[in-house]
DNA sequence: ACGGGGAATTGATTTCGATCAATGCTTGGA
DNA sequence: TCCAAGCATTGATCGAAATCAATTCCCCGT
């Protein structure tokens, strides 16, 4: 953790395409660049904890993170995921400055780190980036709520069904009806509120719903069917 | 459900209290207050349903409101439960525009509701008043990850256990160790993820930890006891 | 290409809470 | 004050997923 990287071209490109900053007018999206800085993390690298003073909040360049709450017993239960294009951290800095959750990088990373400090000083003077944040923050709320709503409503199969439904749509695989699970199945597994045997179990259910599994390679063959699951 | 009042004193006073506009300048929250209007509902009201065009977000001025996911064979997930002071329905201003949950007064309401468009106008206006609907965003964004975190960490006893605290802590009771529940048990089972009957025994259990219930009036002897369940 | 470590799968058992049903209690209105 | 409707409690049963354990598979580095 905390090796420090020159940002270059393709992090620029990256990072300008985020939902934090693709519309933003070009003067202050230079302007917001210039408050981040980027660096590296293993995976199992721990970015910050809960409880602790919330000076930055992240926007993932590649890999992926883990937010999670981790109980008094030792057991941990994801949050969120964040891949590549995605803000976390950013919550902390309307509430008590304090993270409410544990971040961990659950491969090797690369983000961009944006100092919030500077970042409340260009909210004051630049209600676009304002906007920004209302979105990020409204869409981070809604995936919470659908959260929530999947672990009291849906079986495991349901929601591993649901997952995969949502991935077919949103990989752009076109009219292809494979694609490749971004992340390990441990990591989907935390995601979904699963245990991984509950994964793998309603990966082998499905199998019978057009659904067919080779190690991270998916392949979906009854769409159909897979909706009424 | 859509009688309309004459938004008096007190209403003004709650919503300048709330945390929406509590901290506003006194032109702005002027403004504001002119995009609302007040109305009342009964027990059972809907306000809108899931997928439909949000043009309005509200504030409680008295009563409960319910959010809640419908499944497909009819199942309702509670996802917040909202009270005097609290706002709701806004997220969707800031997504595609549609509620993504159904909204139900759970007894007789109050509401305060704003018109979107006209909110729209004055945050492109005013800083200050995107300010405060990201503090709002932020607050049920960490309501909503704590309960994931809630129902994937915890039991129903801990559940339970959680809130009597958190309500002892919020209660304004000070050092009184007594309060009565904001509403009825079966919108607590709700909003914590539980059956009317998990709560109802949850409680049953607790009597050997340090709380005495009788219909909605609680009483916490040992508030120690309580915090190791 | 091969091998090893870690992830994933499968089997068995337990746990927790949902569901269903019956009974008791509380609250609000007359 | 009384009564009825609706909410809450208690008992019984079942189902889904967690947990524990053993085995297999996959992916990455050499």
């Amino acid at each position: 953790m905390n090796k420090m990287l020159k940002m270059n071209h393709r992090d620029r490109e990256i990072l300008l395409s985020t939902p934090l900053m693709s519309g933003l007018n070009p003067t202050l999206a230079r302007r917001v660049l210039e408050s981040a800085a980027v660096f590296s993390g293993e995976a199992k690298d721990v970015l910050f904890r809960e409880g602790a003073e919330a000076e930055n909040f992240y926007v993932v360049l590649s890999g992926y993170i883990r937010l999670f709450r981790l109980s008094r017993d030792g057991k941990e239960a994801d949050i969120g995921v964040y891949g590549p294009g995605e803000t976390f951290g950013e919550c902390a800095m309307f509430l008590g400055c304090k993270y409410a959750f544990n971040a961990q990088a659950a491969e090797p990373v690369t983000l961009a780190r944006f100092d919030v400090a500077k970042i409340r000083q260009i909210m004051a003077e630049e209600p676009e980036f304002s906007m920004a944040l209302l979105r990020v923050l409204a869409h981070h709320l809604q995936d919470a709520r659908e959260n929530v709503a999947n672990d009291r409503l849906h079986t495991a199969p349901q929601r591993v069904a649901n997952y995969l439904l949502d991935m077919l749509q949103h990989s752009g695989a076109g009219n292809s009806n494979s694609f490749r699970l971004p992340f390990q199945k441990s990591l989907l597994a935390g995601k979904l509120g699963l245990a991984p045997e509950a994964l793998s179990r309603a990966f082998s259910m499905l199998k019978t719903s057009g659904v067919s599994i080779r190690g991270r390679m998916v392949q979906i063959t009854d769409a159909e069917a897979l909706r009424r699951i």
